[in-house]
DNA sequence: GTCAATCGTTTTGTATCCAAAACCCGGGGC
DNA sequence: GCCCCGGGTTTTGGATACAAAACGATTGAC
């Protein structure tokens, strides 16, 4: 099969570098492959099993379009990449098609989930609401101290980056991460566990297309960064209803702008 | 272990009679299993692989109440329970802790999620605004023929049922399916795949609870099934603003219900 | 030429085996 | 008395072996 990865398989990370049908067999396969493998992880807050590990591995390369479109995952080739066996492998693959990454078909295996017109809105759909939830309920709780100084500071950021009237291309991933900071922030201020899960984990979507869609509209982007404003003010003047009505008309745009450019005839609709 | 499993216990599956060390070792031993299994599934629409059978046996005891709170779920007992191998049993051990009924430690297991009064409260505002947005795209895009006959003769069986002016404990089970029937109809006239998926498979909980909880109060649950009337008026009329907003309200109201049950005190808030 | 059956190959699903981490429980040390 | 430290046991995580389902190509019938 050896085909069908994107040229950019060469970017998934290559635990083993060479090593084919060497390691003679012997009961030391095992041990050193997760020598191996335990020094990949390490890095961030140790997810201390192997299974989690090649899942955050896998949803990475999945969130950076590394992976084509319906393409179908073999898990052996998965495994001899990953450098492990098709155990976690599976593993990780099951739990990625549970957040929707992915799709399964019994005895026929995992295939990357593409995201059509339908899907998007979809998904935009539930996010509008979700995310509505959270910022009425951080109005309702009040944010604390920290979490208030956090929102200022990555707005402040927002603002320096805004106020130049373009958005420089070094500026951009700065600017991702205010926005995800603010979200973020909210989705904490809300103080509900499984709405914070399900928002983080349920709601990944391969983001390459929305870094390129929504970042060459400076006007809408201005206009994106005020909502931000607005609605951190109504959280912090505690009116719940507010703040949920202009999250959900903020996501509602962001929805709008992704799908006029993915079916810019249907957009109006 | 042997122990922890309630009395309940003997209510499990169990697949195999009286095998212990018998089987001789022999290679025949894995298609026997795979028989056996196999018979067990068959029933409901052939999920196809083991591991999703014992997903959902495992789902249906967990629903029904028959783990405690808390419960350690070991895989060796319930893989001998099932008269399967391990790999399985992870397998849906793994999914279900993705649907949110177990809790999962690395390296330390699963264990049955405990609803304690702050989760009850998370799930059911989540569930309102995502039910709320599926009344709302039933509304906006209109229920087809079978979906309002269905509607229409679900709230037909329910007038009955409530008609008597008190609720006889040979209905109940009646009324379950009538409710489920209405939410469902609405989930799927809504038209929107993932936010079906959610409600569906996130958002179970031990219904134990609230069976014996929402039944003994005759007057809200005329009140409820009443909410039900409204809201598929306000659907039929493609009213989505207000098909929400009675949704929302409507799963409040089974929100406080619940709620008020499990911590009288502090129900007030 | 198209379709269908068949057999070998590939890939997924399940069982089993081994390693390592967590647990349990005494036994000192302070 | 309390806490910390081993060592055996239990339990989970991962690797491997094997069975069965899906895939594919070749062949044969019509």
């Amino acid at each position: 099969m050896a085909v069908s990865f994107a040229e950019s398989r060469s970017k998934m990370p290559r635990a083993l570098p060479s090593r084919k049908a060497a390691a003679p067999r012997s009961n030391a396969t095992q041990s050193r492959q997760n020598v191996v493998a335990r020094a990949l992880t390490a890095s961030p807050a140790t997810p201390s099993t192997l299974a989690q590990t090649v899942a955050d591995q896998l949803r990475a390369a999945l969130l950076d379009g590394r992976f084509l479109p319906d393409e179908k995952l073999n898990e052996e080739s998965l495994s001899a990449m990953l450098g492990v066996s098709r155990t976690p492998v599976r593993s990780a693959l099951h739990g990625l098609s549970a957040e929707g990454l992915l799709d399964y078909v019994p005895n026929r295996g995992y295939s990357v989930r593409s995201v059509d017109l339908q899907r998007v809105t979809s998904l935009f759909d539930v996010r509008g609401v979700l995310e509505g939830l959270a910022a009425r309920l951080a109005a309702e709780r009040g944010m604390d101290g920290v979490q208030q100084a956090s929102c200022v500071k990555a707005l402040a950021a927002g603002d320096r980056i805004i106020d130049k009237g373009r958005l420089l291309m070094a500026d951009r991933v700065v600017f991702s991460e205010v926005n995800a900071r603010i979200h973020n922030t909210i989705l904490e201020a809300a103080g509900n566990r499984m709405l914070h899960d399900m928002v983080r984990r349920y709601h990944n979507i391969p983001v390459s297309s929305d870094r390129n869609v929504l970042w060459d509209d400076f006007r809408w982007l201005r206009r994106s960064h005020d909502d931000h404003h607005t609605m951190l003010d109504a959280i912090v003047l505690r009116d719940g209803p507010r703040a949920e009505q202009l999250m959900r008309e903020h996501i509602h745009s962001v929805k709008l702008r992704l799908t006029s450019r993915m079916a810019p005839e249907a957009a109006a609709r």
